[in-house]
DNA sequence: GCCCCTGCTGCACACGTGTACGATAGCCAT
DNA sequence: ATGGCTATCGTACACGTGTGCAGCAGGGGC
């Protein structure tokens, strides 16, 4: 009786409502559909869901009258009921750096292939901001959220309790550990990419990081170290530079390593953005890559097979890396909804492998450069 | 068992005051802030939305208890009952590509202003695809939709009816004319290019394009055209190649280019990833860029600059049309809830102008090469 | 004493969907 | 004839929020 029906064209006496808005044939809903086809709502909706319910041919008729009708259910009804929302948040620093791009686009893959939604957001690497889009992200309900260059890492841990989402983080960037991660090993990318350049024949070899404070940063120092220490090369700090992980910045700071007494013969930098860098400098006060100063990189974007000399570098699986947060994340939210106590410890921190690249913009340490020193 | 015991506290007529259910702690929702307030919902509703109906002490107390409790207010059920949804599905051909990586930028950034959200689809440049993500926005009822590189374009005038979704395309593929879109002036663009290499005296010019069959090729290929027939050059047909818009096609078809009887001194790329694969295809048989051949490229991609040589292209404002695209959007959206016929026809088709950049990789045409012919 | 107005609050809906549970009809075994 | 089972389908919720409207207290004007 109380059907409630949305059919305000019945001449209900009581419609007394002045101007009726007319409304202007919003998207129907799966009352309509009921309506159209003669049964209750609930037989729709578990028609729509192929529920062996529903006798077949009136599922096949709802199901002919829906697609005729365009109807398409409603995913926000759908999520405040069943309490997830097939949506995870991505945040990156910024969508334009060919890191973030290439993960998001692993991610968005195997997202996708599950009919999962991705919703992006960007941090641009500050904490302040990262908390607070995390914090949207919950409000919008999202199923799960990933996190790549992490500023806050750690800090995370109370905010997992208290968001009730999982989250796993891509290349944190907060000095420790966090529960659920999946990073690339810095530490031995930079060392073999260092012990290329010395058995090359180099021994004054610079390191141009990232001043910005991240934890890969200090990783892939750390890595270059190492391998100087293990060559019997002092770490002369004179030609630890620092960029910010872009070219122009990386320009400066190699300019500054040039004119050094005693400049550096090969340079281990931090990214294949500042290696852009670093070689513009470089031929800009006319020396030659690799002939005068060899360089590598760290990423192997898209463009460091293309670059004139080819650039030698330490290669990211970044879409892989992304595909590896995704399925992780699947993992975590599927223990989440069967059991507390299933799936918590399944997947924690997965450390990838770098692989040495090399091409042509690492040579032969040149011997009067070499005995210079 | 259910975990969905909440209900048996809600069927208990007596308005319990003990037994909270505990519920494992699932997040507070509006009600349970209200039992702290001991206020009604609706009351909390207002206080959070800063309405001048509630008390000002009772709003401050109420907030406060919110705050402390970690409530977010459920962004899934408050857009199923205001209808929208404070999100706009974005989608691209695919995210790894730098072009829509930088439209992309602008975009959210717009939208993260507004506090919209953003949600990332690839249609991996498949018409099929684009259509089925694009249902899927709808289908979580998106307030707008922005489309780049599409390859259905004016098919989405029904759909537009269909869905009630505002829609912006940037930078349509498929001939015709949409009602609203941001474009780039591809013939003026490449036209430009051309005139360039025609006045450093380049005779033979090959146009370097993309076998996708997008529209934007079309009119780069004709913007091209226009330049050789102001000139009063024959267009070769030998001349015009085609890559797929990458680097690795571009080598190829760039090789046999240079293999014809009567090779070019020059050409115009369709994009820059074409460009960087025809420089490399040129290096690759021992001719030099620019002496040898000239080459240009569109878009002015960030590592344009940092090529060598410096690569002379044609810059597509790529972050600032994605910013008028969601401005637009804006617009569209506004209108459409504020009253049917205002900011219709606002904004439609927007043309963006091209500008050619002028760098290292073209320079004057050796006389022998053009006495060659 | 009555009325109206203002300031604030709660009640009762509605949004569109999913699902536990009950109801009905048909059939078969007892 | 009775009971039980199966196959369907409808009824009544619930999810968490926003909002129109009624209600209620207090104050001021008559």
């Amino acid at each position: 009786m109380s059907d409630n029906d949305g059919g305000k064209a019945a001449a209900v006496p009581h419609a007394g409502m002045k101007h009726v808005p007319r409304q202007a044939s919003r998207q129907p809903s799966i009352k309509d559909i009921a309506r159209l086809a003669r049964v209750s709502h609930p037989t729709v909706s578990r028609a729509l869901q192929n529920s062996p319910l529903v006798n077949a041919e009136t599922a096949a008729k709802i199901r002919k009258i829906a697609e005729d009708s365009g109807y398409r259910a409603s995913a926000v009804a759908r999520g405040l009921v069943t309490r997830h929302t097939r949506t995870i948040g991505l945040v990156v620093t910024t969508v334009d750096d060919p890191f973030a791009s290439e993960v998001t686009c692993g991610i968005e893959e195997i997202a996708n292939d599950h009919r999962y939604a991705v919703i992006l957001a960007n941090s641009h690497a500050d904490p302040e901001r990262e908390r607070r889009v995390v914090q949207e992200l919950a409000e919008r309900r999202v199923d799960g959220i990933i996190v790549t260059s992490s500023r806050v890492g750690a800090l995370y841990l109370p905010l997992l309790k208290e968001l009730e989402v999982p989250i796993v983080l891509v290349n944190d960037q907060y000095p420790g550990e966090f529960v659920h991660s999946v990073m690339i090993a810095n530490r031995d990318g930079t060392r073999a990419a260092t012990e290329h350049l010395i058995e090359l024949g180099h021994r004054r070899i610079a390191y141009l990081g990232d001043r910005g404070g991240y934890q890969s940063d200090a990783e892939r120092l750390a890595g270059y170290k190492e391998a100087l220490a293990a060559a019997g090369i002092d770490f002369a700090p004179e030609l630890a530079a620092e960029g910010d992980g872009r070219p122009e910045a990386a320009i400066e700071a190699m300019d500054a390593l040039l004119q050094l007494h005693h400049s550096p013969t090969a340079v281990c930098c931090y990214n294949d953005m500042t290696a852009l860098g670093a070689m513009r400098a470089i031929r800009a006060r006319g020396l030659r890559v690799p002939e005068d100063v060899s360089v590598t990189g760290f990423d192997d974007l898209f463009f460091a097979a293309y670059l004139t000399p080819t650039l030698t570098t330490v290669r990211q699986p970044m879409r892989r890396m992304g595909q590896m947060a995704m399925e992780n994340l699947f993992k975590l939210m599927s223990g989440q909804t069967s059991g507390q106590a299933s799936g918590q410890d399944s997947v924690v921190q997965i450390k990838v492998a770098a692989e040495l690249i090399v091409r042509g913009s690492t040579g032969k340490a040149q011997k009067h450069e070499g005995n210079h020193a």
